[in-house]
DNA sequence: AGGTTAGTAATTTTT
DNA sequence: TTACTAACCT
């Protein structure tokens, strides 16, 4: 019955055992904090303490909160169903349909995007005569978000906090923006929470409903909730206070997104009685690279405290390798060298990853494993709901659902074309505001008093009566089918048949697996909820590749071999963030690197090159503090670090030049300048060759300029590319 | 209305 | 360097 327990150790065990009242647990990284986590929840079930739909399990995303419900069902042996088990915002939403009414809103609202929400930032700006071009419509955004995310309602804001954006107006617009938010009948991600808060705090029947709802509340991540997330935690909390918070301050890299540490911090005051279970056996990484990552996060301040220690039986293992590297191609060189090697060993791609400050960064890394033949993935970039492809689908969705949603009117009312452009849009535009009607309505008004004319009334009529078909089809046949032939009929699909850019094929793809995963919803509403909040893009996980993403992108994940290039000043850790936070914004910087480390089991190989080019130039850089900061008995330091840091140091005058200058590069170990060369050129590429391109495809090679090729890809169009990049086919 | 070109800006992004 | 936006031309 209760063999699950048998599986924990007494740290662990300790936290999943004490039930009641408020308990923090600090999850080291590697200790098993999902283990926990889901054997917590199994627990309370049972043990008989809840219904399932009585513990409220909230995440941060979409896929900690399925591993979860899939643990949990494991261990119960069953599917565990009727669970409020989501993300915050998933969680927030579902609450906030049925308590829309409180906030003006109705309970088929739609909910916004970052790029709905810059839009209309921009229409209030200049609705409110604030020059767009001298304000950057981002920033408001970035600065409505940090309120929302503190948990401010316009009104809560005191003057003193809004001087910096467009003169001290900032107020002004968020309070103009959320007035708009209510017209439109939508709210943006931040709103979610917002209201849902709001709701708790000012309706106590409501509040009571759900304490009476839920007896168990468990978190996971603290350290990266913001206020508002914390906030609604608490109101949650009040009555029973049975609330289990999972998390680990060294590992808290979000505040740029509003998360406070302070949340976890604080946790012993904000919740007085708190117990504390420390998870501190790691059962992930080898002595070395926990040591090292130890050593390193003892440089930050204010933290509670942990020491990792190894819970493996097996912990020995190589120190952790700094590479001092002459160049980025250099490095990137090492890394794909050394992943070929690990292969020759035996050792699967699928255990390697390339973990980088920067998203650009990866670009590199790419290229190079793209000439070595290495398969790879690059995690993390464009979500599935981002795409044109599906945002406009979903846009003709919404306005099946909501005809007042003026954001998805405007995405798609020239989407295929229609012939609708700035003009005919800014009459909608006046008689709407004039009106106070939305676009659509607008439309038909218009129309019907003949105030447009030729093609844009023939297409607005057509559009129109077709949303009215839509709509009755929609209540007859489902919104299978409706959501199928709206795509068909509005011309959208033949937009994509007709266009001829190469990937234009996966984007019907998409647009068929929106509509094939319509099928496991019962309504239209729900499935645009699960769109927008959950709907992730799937990876083919089957085939043997390396991972390149992101440091912020790996956590919660691990490898057998870990890199981490580019530790040099100024990239890692970031000059912006310390520029811009002091040495907040450095030790969050530190925390980042100690993800990094421990996301490794057996092997990390930090790496950091003398010279990168940024953008056109080249520009020398000195290898990053963090590196010194690494206890030197767990590090074996290779390559010339000291050396050019020496070098630079009495020779200040940089390169100018486009490449580094061959006297310097003497002083790196001869097989480096070798390895530096060009390689020759096997075969001449002839105009009118078939070739074979690793990333492309195949093309014909169309001109010839020494050693690039212009080629006419099949599948891309044409490319330039230079010659070793391509095998004749 | 729609395509073309010049100018400008360039972290991290769980929802 | 590239990618995206905004004014500009057809």
């Amino acid at each position: 019955m209760t063999a699950y327990l048998d599986r924990l150790n007494a740290e662990q065990r300790a936290a999943v055992e004490t039930l009641d009242g408020p308990l923090l647990v600090l999850a080291g990284a590697g200790t098993g904090k999902t283990r926990v986590l889901t054997t917590r929840f199994a627990h309370i079930l049972m043990s008989n303490r809840a219904f399932p739909n009585q513990v409220l399990a909230v995440t941060f995303t979409n896929k900690a909160a399925r591993e979860m419900r899939e643990r949990v069902s494991a261990i119960l042996g069953r599917p565990a169903e009727g669970l409020w088990l989501g993300t915050f915002h998933a969680l927030c939403a579902r609450m906030l349909r049925r308590h829309a009414g409180v906030v003006g809103l109705e309970s088929n609202f739609s909910i916004l995007d970052t790029d709905d929400q810059l839009r209309l930032l921009k229409q209030v700006m200049e609705a409110n005569h604030v020059d767009s071009k001298r304000w950057a419509p981002p920033a408001l955004m970035g600065i409505v978000q940090r309120w929302k995310d503190r948990g401010l309602t316009p009104d809560r804001i005191t003057a003193a906090e809004d001087t910096d954006f467009a003169s001290g107006h900032a107020r002004a617009l968020y309070a103009a923006y959320q007035d708009r938010l209510r017209q439109l009948n939508a709210a943006d991600f931040g709103d979610l929470l917002l209201h849902m808060t709001e709701i708790l705090r000012t309706q106590p029947e409501i509040l009571a409903q759900y304490h009476r709802m839920f007896r168990y509340i468990l978190v996971d991540e603290y350290q990266d909730t913001n206020v508002v997330q914390y906030l609604w935690l608490r109101l949650l909390a009040q009555s029973h206070q049975n609330i289990c918070c999972v998390g680990d301050d060294d590992q808290s890299i979000y505040s740029w997104r509003g998360a406070e540490v302070e949340n976890i911090l604080r946790f012993e005051k904000d919740f007085p009685g708190a117990r504390v279970v420390r998870l501190e056996a790691n059962y992930r990484s080898t002595d070395p690279i926990l040591g090292a990552a130890a050593g390193l996060i003892a440089h930050n301040e204010g933290r509670l405290g942990k020491t990792l220690r190894s819970g493996r039986n097996d912990a020995s293992g190589d120190k952790v390798e700094v590479v001092g590297l002459w160049d980025s191609e250099e490095e990137a060189r090492m890394v794909g060298s050394r992943m070929e090697q690990l292969r020759r060993d035996g050792h699967s791609l699928a255990e390697m990853a390339v973990l980088v400050r920067a998203g650009f960064q990866t670009r590199a890394f790419e290229e190079r494993l793209i000439t070595l033949g290495i398969p790879y993935r690059v995690v993390g970039g464009q979500r599935f709901y981002e795409r044109a492809e599906i945002r406009d689908a979903v846009a003709y969705l919404r306005l099946l659902v909501q005809p007042a949603d003026d954001l998805a009117f405007e995405r798609i009312i020239n989407v295929p074309r229609r012939g609708v452009g700035d003009v005919a849009l800014r009459t909608l535009h006046s008689y709407a505001r004039a009106n106070s009607v939305p676009l659509m309505l607008a439309a038909e008004r218009l129309i019907a008093a003949g105030e447009l004319r030729g093609r844009v009334r023939e297409s607005l009529t057509e559009l129109l009566s077709g949303f009215a078909s839509w709509r009755e089809l929609m209540a007859r046949d489902g919104h299978v089918v409706t959501a199928a032939t709206v795509l068909d009929e509005s011309g959208y699909t033949a937009m994509w048949k007709a266009d001829k850019s190469p990937d234009a094929p996966g984007r019907l793809d998409n647009l068929k697996e929106l509509v094939r995963a319509l099928n496991d919803f019962e309504t239209l509403p729900g499935f645009l909820d699960h769109v927008s909040l959950v709907m992730e893009n799937e990876e083919n996980t089957d085939a043997d590749r390396a991972s390149l993403m992101t440091l912020h992108g790996a956590k919660g994940l691990e490898f057998d071999t870990v890199f981490l290039p580019g530790w040099e000043e100024g990239l890692f850790p970031s000059q912006r963030s310390m520029e811009e936070n002091g040495n907040k914004g450095l030790e969050e910087e530190r925390r980042l690197a100690y993800v990094g480390l421990t996301r490794a089991r057996q092997r990390a190989i930090v790496s950091h090159a003398a010279n990168r080019r940024i953008y056109a130039n080249w520009q020398s850089s000195i290898p990053s503090r963090f590196i010194e900061e690494l206890p030197a008995e767990h590090v074996n330091q290779t390559g010339a670090a000291r050396l050019e840091r020496e070098q630079r140091l009495s020779q200040p005058a940089i390169f100018t030049g486009a490449f580094p200058l061959t006297a310097t590069r003497v002083r790196q170990s001869p097989g480096a300048w070798e390895a530096t060369a060009r390689p020759p050129r096997a075969v001449a590429i002839p105009v009118g060759s078939r070739v074979f391109h690793q990333k492309f495809g195949y093309g014909t090679v169309t001109a010839v300029d020494d050693d690039r090729l212009d080629i006419a890809f099949e599948q891309t169009g044409p490319k330039r590319i230079l010659d070793r990049f391509v095998e004749k086919a």
